[in-house]
DNA sequence: AATTAGCACTTGATAGTTGACAGTGCTAAT
DNA sequence: ATTAGCACTGTCAACTATCAAGTGCTAATT
């Protein structure tokens, strides 16, 4: 649809507005290296707006790119002009880092790509439900206090407080026991409906009934384990972002990232990177923005997903491979 | 030095002005209703003035409280009229919430505190340096991979993953037993003190030694229970408050909370609630801020801080007495 | 001696005016 | 198909006029 010199105006447009935030216009010194006289391009570029790719913020001002303009940029135009760079030795080395507990290594590398990226960077981690149980243990730490403790193969410990009136600690050993025998490398997931059968049915439902507290606070407890983590980083990173010179958009975008609306954009589902850009976000308040996101998985299957929230005119050419590199190497990773 | 009138003048300047944020004129309703013309009111503001206590934004404007107008207005007008006013059933049905682990009780403490008084609200936790070591577990979760973890009195738990490059579970189960009957009981700051004696002069150090991995990601994970955390809850209500409608001074104060400049503020010595007013935080950013903190401590004898940071205008007739009362009762707070 | 009425004066905020500037669209020429 | 040239448009910054709020001082009052 687009002839070459149009795609040309079209990209150099949203690079130099990329890079500047200001309106580019027919004189831009990019577009004038193109040999094309100004006349001629400010032609063109009337063609690209009648079709829906570029805006003016007024009659006589330069042109920004649309939602519309990004998307045939990202689609048209990156896919096929992108050399497959990977080279990413920041995010070898964290990842090979081994030594630290899992939350420590993802927030580690939100570290990274938001510095990296100058943008914010967001993790939604894939749920620990298909974990194995693999010792479910009990501490005396006090007179009147325990501590049950859960831990399972993924490393992931939860831990609550038990109060024993007059309860004996040897009697809750027992029972400590008996869970073990239950439930070790049983999925955390499925704790749930194992108990509620052992409690319903089997031998040792009345012993187990009688000891309510535990149990109770033994399934507070590994509820825990299903519930998807959500970390961010370089949360304010926008607000230095010619887009958020503005009270009320500054204030109306730390809201969302405090109650954590964002996290619900992002997509866990659709294989591969998911470019959304503008209002194809269907949040008001993300009208300049653009999150990339693109899911991972877990040895046991449970999905989670990487994002990055930018400005609208945000360096795809740099994110995006970025995401897709960290995306593959997380799936490896030896959870 | 300053007579009846005077100090009434400055006090309802100064509530006014933290209720309007706006400069009080000699006009003002309530100064009014003292009962003297507004002629009068001037002169005792130019008085006031001149003192110090008030100061004008330009020639022709009303009075706003200065840094020493305030620092007055709490000493000396709060402290003599301030009835102790301690009635806060939500404080207290938080802290008799034992069923949370410790750290989620003092982040909804927090919340409650944001909530309340609709500024920031931080804390700043003793250290878990004296409590006694219950129990060193290892728990093996995967064919290369174990766990060890420490679990203390105060019902904090560490853990850190290890790997098992060769080395035989019941061997590393072995070391763990001789740690656990060396530590248990012992205060977690004295660990290291141990170890290192242990290491160099006891019967068992070849056979420590020998084990380096192991104890190395011991130490590593007891090491954290020296560390004091710091939490902070409603960063952003301040935002609100019209001293930051200006997008660079937003700025200032995000970055540094962000990288926790301002929990260097807290004073976790002095007895009793400190009100640092303005520039008194001999901090830039924050001269147009008050910090409020008290100390409490834990029944191991360390001390921790809560604190409130809110715009110099706080409301302090309701802040003060609130952080007194709940430092008093989380003193009590079983750990 | 203390208080107050009255008035001249100062400042900030707001709206309107102006000119320079960047950039456009269109027409006519190449 | 491309471009030179020009009239036109919207923004921005600087300047001006006007208004309201509030002061300080003086002279009058209690």
């Amino acid at each position: 649809m687009l002839n070459n010199r149009q795609q040309n105006i079209l990209r150099i447009i949203v690079e130099e507005f990329i890079q500047s935030a200001e309106p580019v216009g027919s004189k831009n010194a990019t577009l004038e290296a193109l040999g094309f006289s100004s006349a001629t391009i400010r032609n063109d570029m009337a063609v690209l707006e009648a079709l829906g790719y570029l805006e003016k913020t007024h009659t006589s001002s330069g042109r920004i790119p649309s939602d519309k303009g990004y998307r045939y940029y990202v689609d048209e135009i990156l896919k096929v002009n992108q050399p497959k760079e990977s080279n990413y030795p920041k995010v070898d080395e964290l990842l090979g880092n081994y030594l630290l507990g899992n939350d420590e290594v993802l927030k580690k590398a939100l570290e990274t790509i938001s510095e990296m990226t100058k943008y914010t960077s967001m993790i939604l981690t894939p749920s620990d439900a298909r974990s194995l149980v693999k010792k479910i243990e009990l501490v005396k730490i006090a007179a009147n206090e325990a501590l049950i403790m859960i831990v399972t193969d993924s490393g992931h410990v939860e831990k609550r407080k038990l109060f024993m009136d007059g309860m004996e600690i040897d009697e809750l050993h027992k029972v400590v026991h008996i869970l073990n025998d239950l439930l070790i490398n049983t999925p955390v997931g499925d704790i749930a409906n194992r108990l509620a059968y052992e409690l319903s049915q089997s031998d040792l439902k009345e012993y187990l009934q009688y000891h309510q507290a535990l149990i109770e606070a033994f399934v507070r407890a590994f509820s825990k384990f299903n519930e998807q983590q959500f970390f961010m980083s370089g949360q304010y990173n926008l607000l230095y972002e010619p887009e958020f010179n503005d009270v009320n958009k500054m204030r109306r975008y730390i809201e969302a990232i405090e109650n954590k609306d964002i996290f619900r954009l992002i997509d866990t589902k659709t294989k591969g990177v998911t470019v959304k850009i503008g209002l194809e976000n269907s949040v008001q308040f993300l009208e300049n923005c653009t999150v990339i996101s693109i899911p991972y998985q877990i040895p046991t299957g449970e999905q989670g997903a990487i994002a990055v929230i930018g400005p609208r005119r945000m360096n795809y050419k740099r994110v995006i491979p970025l995401l897709e590199y960290l995306a593959m190497n997380m799936s490896d990773f030896e959870h």
